[in-house]
DNA sequence: CGGTATCCACTAAGATACTG
DNA sequence: CAGTATCTTAGTGGATACCG
């Protein structure tokens, strides 16, 4: 996800590179508003996703140390994902931009209506 | 980059859309720090980048309203590129984030290190 | 329940060559 | 100078089936 020249130009640069991924922002988002979550409520709370691109997030995301995976030993097995505190510091760190994108949500969305057309 | 599951789940899901390319970051970074630029200098400011590429994420940006084009038909031609009012919102939307990473700078980077290995 | 593994399609991205 | 066109490759994402 990063440009290979080597570190980043800026912060926002190496920002986009961790919470780039295809659902890794609607992750954080289910993770910040329900807290706690186990693997399958995840799964439910972001429509759409496959459970292998969730996994394959939740693992990128977990290595970058956003989110923390707590496995219970039990039967039925048990795996619960929470936000670290580095996590929920960027969770609000991309507050603004969820504003932002709120308050030209039209604009964006008569943009992509018209590259589908 | 939706997940098109029709509108965004969340505004930061729609941000991320409209600054999730490869280059995107780089291009506004630069825009907002040399405020307008020429193709050819934009060029430079974003290292790495294929004139391809450049054109490709500017056209996207001009279309979701991020960016403005002034061409001027010169010999030789001018074409200048520049930030909208739309597009500096966006800048400073992005800023919490780019202080977030410059301030976990060290664990992104100890991870991406990690994954490559 | 919470994953893995495999295969396949699609798109994003890069190299190169050419043009108004 | 500022692109366009074409080809090729790498990576992302989805479907399906299976495992502890």
């Amino acid at each position: 996800m990063s440009n290979g020249t080597g570190p980043y130009v800026c912060g926002i640069d190496a920002g986009m590179d961790v919470v780039g991924g295809k659902w890794k922002a609607l992750i954080l988002w289910a993770l910040d508003h329900e807290g706690t979550l186990r693997f399958g409520q995840l799964k439910r709370q972001v429509p759409g996703v496959s459970e292998k691109m969730l996994i394959q997030q939740l693992r990128e995301l977990e290595a970058d140390g956003i989110v923390h995976r707590e496995v219970y030993r039990e039967v039925p097995p048990r795996v619960e994902y929470s936000l670290t505190e580095m996590g929920e510091g960027l969770n609000e760190a991309l507050g603004p931009l969820g504003a932002w994108a709120t308050r030209h949500m039209d604009q964006i969305l008569a943009a992509k209506h018209r590259d589908v057309a």
